[in-house]
RNA sequence: GGCGCCGUAGCCAAGCGGUAAGGCAACGGAUUGCAAAUCCGUCACCCCCGGUUCGAAUCCGGGCGGCGCCUCCA
């Protein structure tokens, strides 16, 4: 099955054809960094984070690039506002960013390139539309024709005229054409500027993308992506103007993620399918309006991640399609940590029988060197057939526009074989020999082959607070011992006191044939 | 007003013309002293009405309902 993906420039699914035959270009618009990042601007970052580990695995050279767009109005009025430099303001925000990263796991970014780096490149640009006909200085800015562009507003099925018969674009007298947008901006006194031909002043919004898309990736890229509400106008003008400067093709590819959605803007969250009596509403709403981004917006590493692990927050992202909205509720995200639990377990399990941690294994990277079920296939035919069976379906699913909802179930189709393997080989206390932990082992390092390509189970979950603590080591030693006394002289009511008691207080025990175990919820 | 998306079980969600993946929850069973974990099993008239087709959740038309963009929000 070829890969196919969906864009939105021709609204359907094409057949993936690179520029270069091997070889991606990717570029994602990034954030202006004028404020901390909230988990809506993790999504663009993830998907493509996810996209970009999956054409690894599929065998493409991959070159991903995210900017930084660090000089822009909404900088130069929060840094005033907030008495820093814009300059300060950003590198804060930009730091705030990369940590969230991160965290989130998205670690496959071949370049940020900044946008004030790339002044001079935005310049050239800029002269040689002038120079085109495509723009024309006015008073010191620099104004993008739209009339000059034929087929303007081909990305987001607008035209000019329509816009026009809409009340939302104010008359501006001095532009030719009221939907021209501005390339070049002069200053005020006191505000970021570069010199420049037509005086000093700083870039429009969204020359920097076309400008460094251009430079570090080339004229032509393959995919280019972003949040759905970015389409118009800035990707439209994006568009406009990389073509009109180079007269080549801007990108194959036009990719649009879904938008994250706060309970409370969702209607079916807030409308008639509301629940009553949900008590941890107020806090939801509290880091809603966080999403939202209006007053008090916190990062997200403390209104999320507070909450839950970055690893279940990646998943929840990667549980639906990637161009649907997503809705963002402390109770969607719980069910996502819950229904990952069962993997981590099985993890333990393994490392329990084998003396190897599962995080640890060399799973492949790429779908040629895919790992080997020879081991299991000598032991359970029937087991490796139907594991490589959902290894086709895993990269059917991501082969079809990136399809990780559909992905992320073959996952737990898988979890369910191995563990079923693991009855198998430890039924009745046994311990799995050495033909068994293999096929044990082969078939983990498969699982978390396919899991890694979406950018999950890379490490284990981390402890809770308070988790290392020898004193709680101690004591739930001392405590399980004398329970174990208990349950030797069966007395029953002692053994279920100790343990009833431990489960209100977080703590988990199991009585198994190889003797007890216990885990902090 | 213009452009576009969506409506599948209690909840999340895949499905892209051939007779409904997966997860959470729930309920049976195996297992267990009882549990937990795990495994097995049960659980969907695909928003409504027409149409096309041998056959539609999937295509077309019309409703109803929800959402986004057209305001320098990812």
């Amino acid at each position: 099955m070829p890969l196919r993906v969906y864009s939105t420039l021709s609204r359907q699914k094409e057949e993936f054809q690179t520029v270069e035959p091997g070889k991606v270009r990717m570029y994602l618009c990034g954030p202006t960094v004028y404020k901390p990042a909230h988990i809506g601007h993790m999504v663009g970052p993830v998907i493509f984070d996810t996209i970009k580990r999956y054409l690894t695995y599929a065998g493409y050279d991959v070159t991903f690039v995210v900017n930084i767009t660090d000089v822009d109005d909404k900088l130069i009025v929060k840094a005033q506002e907030k008495g820093t430099t814009v300059k300060a303001l950003a590198e804060q925000m930009t730091a705030d960013y990369f940590d969230n990263l991160k965290l989130m796991g998205v670690d496959s970014v071949d370049q940020f390139p900044y946008a004030t780096d790339h002044i001079a490149d935005m310049l050239a640009m800029i002269a040689r539309l002038i120079e085109k006909g495509h723009a024309y200085p006015l008073e010191g800015d620099v104004y993008f024709a739209v009339d000059s562009d034929a087929d303007y507003g081909k990305l987001s099925n607008r035209s000019i005229a329509q816009m026009m018969a809409g009340t939302r674009v104010e008359a501006n007298d001095r532009k030719r054409n009221p939907a021209d947008f501005a390339l070049w901006k002069s200053s005020k006194p006191g505000e970021p500027a570069w010199d420049s031909p037509w005086g000093p002043g700083r870039p429009g919004w969204h020359i920097e993308c076309s400008a460094m898309s251009a430079r570090i990736l080339g004229d032509s890229i393959d995919i280019h992506g972003g949040g759905l509400d970015l389409m118009f106008p800035h990707h439209e003008n994006e568009l406009a103007q990389s073509e009109s400067c180079s007269g080549k093709p801007f990108a194959r590819y036009w990719l649009h993620n879904g938008l994250m959605q706060s309970g409370r803007q969702s209607g079916k969250v807030g409308g008639q399918h509301s629940r009553q009596g949900d008590a941890p509403a107020s806090e939801e709403d509290q880091i809603a309006g966080k999403l939202a981004g209006s007053a008090g917006a916190e990062s997200v590493k403390s209104a999320v991640f507070a909450h839950h692990p970055p690893e279940v927050v990646r998943f929840f992202l990667l549980s639906t399609h990637y161009r649907s909205p997503i809705d963002f509720s402390l109770e969607n995200i719980a069910a996502t940590g819950k229904s990952l639990e069962g993997f981590h377990r099985l993890f333990e399990e393994y490392e329990r029988i084998s003396g190897k941690s599962a995080y640890a294994l060399p799973a492949p990277t790429k779908r040629t060197e895919t790992t080997s079920l020879a081991a299991v296939e000598s032991l359970a035919p029937e087991v490796a057939a139907e594991l490589a069976s959902l290894r086709d379906r895993f990269t059917e699913a991501m082969d079809d526009d990136f399809n990780t909802g559909g992905a992320v179930a073959t996952l737990f189709d898988m979890r369910r074989v191995i563990n079923g393997l693991v009855n198998q080989f430890t039924a009745a206390g046994a311990k799995p020999d050495a033909a068994q932990q293999a096929a044990l082992t082969a078939s983990v390092k498969l699982l978390m082959e396919l899991a890694h390509t979406l950018g999950v189970f890379r490490t284990p979950p981390a402890k809770a607070a308070g988790q290392q603590d020898d004193l709680v080591e101690g004591l739930m030693q001392l405590i399980l011992d004398i329970r174990a006394d208990a349950r030797k002289s069966k007395n029953w009511p002692v053994a279920d006191k100790i343990r009833d008691a431990l489960k209100t207080l977080q703590v988990v025990v199991e009585d198994r044939p190889d003797g007890v175990r216990w885990s902090r919820g």
